[in-house]
DNA sequence: TAGTACTTGAA
DNA sequence: TCAAGTACT
């Protein structure tokens, strides 16, 4: 069988790793060489203000670890760093390649990046060449009967599952057209050329990383379900960071998951189906990047404020499982999922502060940043979102700490103020006598704030808010 | 994947 | 006094 293309360029975005990946499979299946490369994007850097920013960190080591491999494999992997548009069409000129292959992306910057680069090498008569890869289900792959796009999780799983096949969650064998890669390498920048700094990353890289991580959970799996809400203990899988930057394949994840019968292995698999429905959604409703999915919500106009959005922001709200939360997040740039429902329910209905301005927050802080999965998140905790919980659902701060962090462990994690409260004081501390504060060693308002907002009186007011809209 | 206010009925 | 049930937001 003859190659359509003597040379082929494939460009690694979100999916660094170098097994199970459709458009390297592709490229090497169609080309007799194979150049790779990946591009520190300008265009995206030059957005991230804090110079110890952790996913450069993350994406450096885990780029330096796909360079080895695929030098490993005989290939290897041209790296620049510039704005993409011009780096890629630079490249395919330079290299003289026929063609460029690539995975999707559904973030609309990325899908607006993508088209012009399309447009450009198609005016030079290079074919593109693109693929499904980091979800099971794409587009309109998943419809409703009348064709049009699922507005509501359930249905949406079961539709799902109902087409899911062996041929869904199938590994692409890179390995059997290895020999067209093409041994071209070129150095890693530092991160102090990119720009950045080494920072505090309690992560493992790479696809190694991530298989250590996948093997752990397999151990985990079974138990899931019962685990995964309790922010002390070893609950989920942590994998959404490698899923995030495509060092390991969902279609090995799913493909895992779909061979352990039980009630854990199947909540993660529901997790794992919300990933793709909310890049589902993205897709069809892009204006839910800068717009509430229910366009109605658009209206309400938030009164909370700069100070409480600082407080929430830091960690100083006074409700302790709320600042342990944002602490984690600010410390190691991982929030445990219970816990996003609760700062993200906090920050909307107990402060009243636009929920754009807490998942702008997020996507700066988080490891595993995700504009699809983190758009839904928000508008489902803030009731804006496609089948999101209704507005008059609001978390109370402290049912949530006493039913998911019985004993406090959690929050003295974080809240080392309070380290001496015993396990029923810790989720109140404003409640202890000023002769119990002296036993704990603590001064209530001094060394840990009084509760910003009182969530009883903050609830009303947000029922009263969206009552109006509603 | 909720919480609150209120009622009922057992202790 | 409080667990359990229910209607409502």
């Amino acid at each position: 069988m003859g190659f359509k293309y003597k040379k082929s360029l494939c460009w690694f975005r979100r999916d660094l790793r170098c097994v199970d990946h459709a458009a390297l499979y592709h490229a090497l299946k169609n080309s007799t060489q194979v150049y790779c490369v990946f591009v520190f994007d300008t265009d995206i850097l030059a957005n991230l203000s804090d110079q110890a920013d952790r996913r450069i960190d993350f994406i450096w080591q885990s780029v330096r670890e796909l360079q080895q491999a695929l030098e490993k494999l005989g290939g290897g992997l041209i790296i620049r760093h510039g704005s993409a548009i011009g780096e890629i069409t630079d490249l395919v000129e330079e290299l003289g390649v026929n063609a460029l292959y690539f995975n999707h992306d559904y973030d609309p910057d990325a899908l607006g990046r993508d088209d012009r680069i399309k447009q450009l090498l198609q005016q030079q008569g290079v074919d593109i060449h693109t693929f499904k890869d980091q979800v099971i289900f794409e587009k309109n792959e998943v419809l409703t009967q009348s064709g049009s796009a699922y507005n509501v999780f359930t249905p949406y799983k079961n539709a799902w599952l109902k087409k899911l096949d062996a041929s869904a969650i199938q590994a692409y064998p890179v390995d059997q057209y290895i020999s067209s890669l093409v041994p071209q390498s070129s150095p890693i920048p530092t991160l102090a050329e990119l720009g950045f700094e080494k920072a505090d990353l309690k992560f493992s890289t790479g696809m190694s990383g991530a298989n250590t991580l996948f093997e752990n959970f397999k151990q985990r799996i079974a138990h899931y379900h019962e685990w995964r809400d309790f922010p002390s203990a070893k609950g989920p899988s942590y994998l959404s960071v490698h899923l995030r930057f495509g060092t390991i394949s969902i279609r090995a994840l799913v493909n895992f998951a779909l061979t352990q019968s039980g009630p854990g292995a199947q909540t993660w698999l529901s997790e794992l189906i919300w990933r793709d429905f909310y890049q589902m959604i993205l897709y069809h409703y892009p204006h839910v990047v800068s717009h509430a999915f229910k366009e109605k919500y658009d209206k309400i106009k938030w009164p909370g404020t700069d100070s409480h959005f600082k407080a929430w922001c830091t960690g100083q709200t006074g409700y302790p499982l709320v600042d342990a939360a944002m602490r984690q997040l600010n410390q190691t740039g991982y929030m445990h999922n219970r816990l996003r429902m609760v700062a993200a329910s906090f920050l909307v209905k107990d402060l009243q502060v636009d929920w754009k301005k807490g998942e702008h927050y997020f996507a700066q802080k988080l490891l595993d940043y995700d504009l699809a999965a983190n758009n839904g998140g928000w508008q489902w905790a803030a009731s804006t979102g496609c089948d999101s919980q209704p507005w008059f659902r609001i978390f109370n701060p402290v049912t949530q700490s006493e039913k998911f962090d019985r004993e406090g462990d959690f929050i003295r994690k974080y809240v080392p103020e309070l380290t001496n409260c015993d396990s029923k004081a810790i989720h109140t501390p404003w409640k202890l006598s000023p002769a119990q504060q002296q036993i704990c060693g603590i001064t209530i308002g001094k060394d840990y704030p009084l509760p910003i907002v009182d969530h009883a009186v903050a609830r009303d007011i947000t029922l009263a808010l969206f009552n109006r809209t509603g």
